[in-house]
RNA sequence: GGAGAGGUGGCAGAGUGGUCGAUCGCGUCGGUCUUGAAAACCGAAGAUGGGAAACCAUCCGUGGGUUCGAAUCCCACCCUCUCCGCCA
């Protein structure tokens, strides 16, 4: 959530960096400028009457006590609640008009981002390592399958298009990465935490997946009042975040830093046959998340930072991979700037994304209302920020494809033996 | 699922219709004293919104209601604890 404060100062630099994300968002800006004003308004002169009221209860008050009569008093009173009735409605309206808005309304793409239309222009970063040679490489469907790791007929029987079965040494691989990549990211300083996988709704609109893509997500009914709605986190950024909601930590304990193995659900609506071959685009898949929440003269940094220990993982495993930016008409909306990692998959001909890292500002902070308490006492908003360290499937397809061999099987890559117990997969 | 108790400031815990945003204690911070510390004593300190500021309004689990006036009375909901039942 944008600080309404920055809006009313600088509405047109407002507009002008949304403006650069595409979209019509900006034009919302015009709408929460009305309603601020006119919010303000009616509540100062509510303020007024409120004030005349407590004077007047308290006059009563001793006026009773002395035993006089105090029906004039009481009947003025009576007539300020009128007015303060009608106030107080128009200044709810417009406040949760002005609310529902400020929520709809994505991050400001911070200066340091590149500007562009959309993917295309996502400029790369930096390249680790080479593309292996590989003759006629197969693609992680055929050689999982081969190798009998994953099934997806058991999948549908179970569950329909859109999950996989792991199983046998399949199982047990995708158990290795997971404690590979848990130990290495507590190596580099997160705690590691195991969360809820079902949210609230106060979680979903902390961390901005709702309400703008309530339609991406999975949850359960809310009952008959409309109450105790929960939601499949679609990603460990909402439980782990939304840990510090609505709390006010001591500076002294910035930064906080805590990675999370879950699985993940996502709807992914309207996308079958679009990049989802295989373990690519599932609607249920693992991921190990970091999440930071840093000091604000710490941002970039601790983006730098957290950037780096995702790629830490590729790197590793020897995996071959590039770090894009993404440019402002294709940051995410609550993103202010945001680093995507690619590995090479050389069955798919392409790069997958396997992490994105991203840097909010203080957008979900506000949100959440999660404050730190400075060293003068005032309470402050932090930055949050969290990246994949790393999504599971992606890595999983890389790893079958990067280090299939020309016999067919395919080769562990030492870090990793350890936690798998052997140094091939061969049928 | 059944029965009971309770939700008040960082913690603990008073307050049952009228200067209560809220007693007292512990903890925290500043000061006095001390070579330094402890102790003792003095003092400071909640959150949100509005305002340049003085200051004003709101907030005692949440949402409604009664009243001139609600932490205090009424209704609904949420949560926690204890006991019983069930259960991985």
């Amino acid at each position: 959530m944008l600080d309404i404060r920055i809006i009313r100062e600088n509405p047109t630099a407002v507009q002008d960096r949304l403006k650069l994300r595409g979209g019509n968002h900006w034009k919302l800006i015009e709408d929460v400028l009305a309603c601020d004003e006119k919010r303000r308004a009616a509540e100062t002169e509510k303020q007024a009457l409120q004030s005349q009221r407590k004077l007047i209860a308290k006059q009563i008050g001793m006026a009773k006590g002395k035993g006089e009569d105090t029906s004039a008093a009481e009947s003025e009173a009576r007539m300020i609640n009128a007015k303060i009735e009608a106030l107080d409605a128009e200044a709810e309206a417009t406040s949760l008009r002005q609310q529902e808005h400020l929520m709809m309304i994505p991050n400001l793409p911070h200066e340091a981002c590149p500007q562009g239309e959309d993917e295309t222009q996502n400029p790369v970063v930096r390249t680790w390592g080479a593309a292996p040679e590989i003759v006629d490489p197969q693609d992680h469907v055929v050689l999982a399958t081969r190798h009998q790791l994953i099934d997806w007929d058991d999948a549908v029987r179970v569950s329909g298009s859109g999950f996989a079965v792991y199983r046998g040494r399949g199982a047990k691989l995708e158990r290795a990465l997971i404690n590979f990549l848990l130990d290495t990211q507590t190596d580099h300083g997160y705690e590691e935490v195991n969360v809820p996988h079902l949210v609230k709704r106060e979680c979903m609109e902390g961390t901005g997946q709702l309400p703008k893509f309530e339609e991406d997500m999975y949850g359960t009914e809310p009952d008959e009042s409309g109450q105790n709605q929960l939601f499949l986190a679609p990603t460990a950024e909402v439980p782990v975040t939304n840990l510090y909601r609505d709390t006010i930590v001591p500076e002294s304990r910035l930064p906080l830093k805590m990675c999370a193995y879950t699985p993940c659900f996502r709807r992914e609506a309207g996308s079958a046959g679009r990049d989802n071959k295989g373990i690519i685009r599932m609607h249920q898949f693992d991921k190990v998340e970091l999440v930071q929440v840093v000091h604000p003269d710490q941002g970039l940094a601790a983006l730098e930072e957290l950037t780096a220990h995702a790629e830490a993982i590729l790197q590793k495993l020897g995996l071959h991979y590039r770090t894009i930016e993404l440019c402002t008409g294709d940051l995410g909306a609550n993103s202010a700037k945001t680093y995507d990692i690619e590995v090479w998959a050389p069955g798919q001909g392409k790069y997958l994304e396997v992490s994105s890292c991203s840097w909010f500002g203080d957008f979900q902070a506000r949100r959440m209302k999660l404050r730190y308490k400075d060293g003068e006492g005032k309470n402050r908003f932090p930055h949050t920020l969290n990246g994949s360290g790393t999504a599971l499937p992606r890595l999983y397809v890389a790893l079958l494809e990067q280090y299939q061999q020309e016999d067919g099987s395919i080769t562990i890559p030492p870090a990793l033996v350890p936690y798998f117990g052997d140094s091939s997969i061969r049928s």
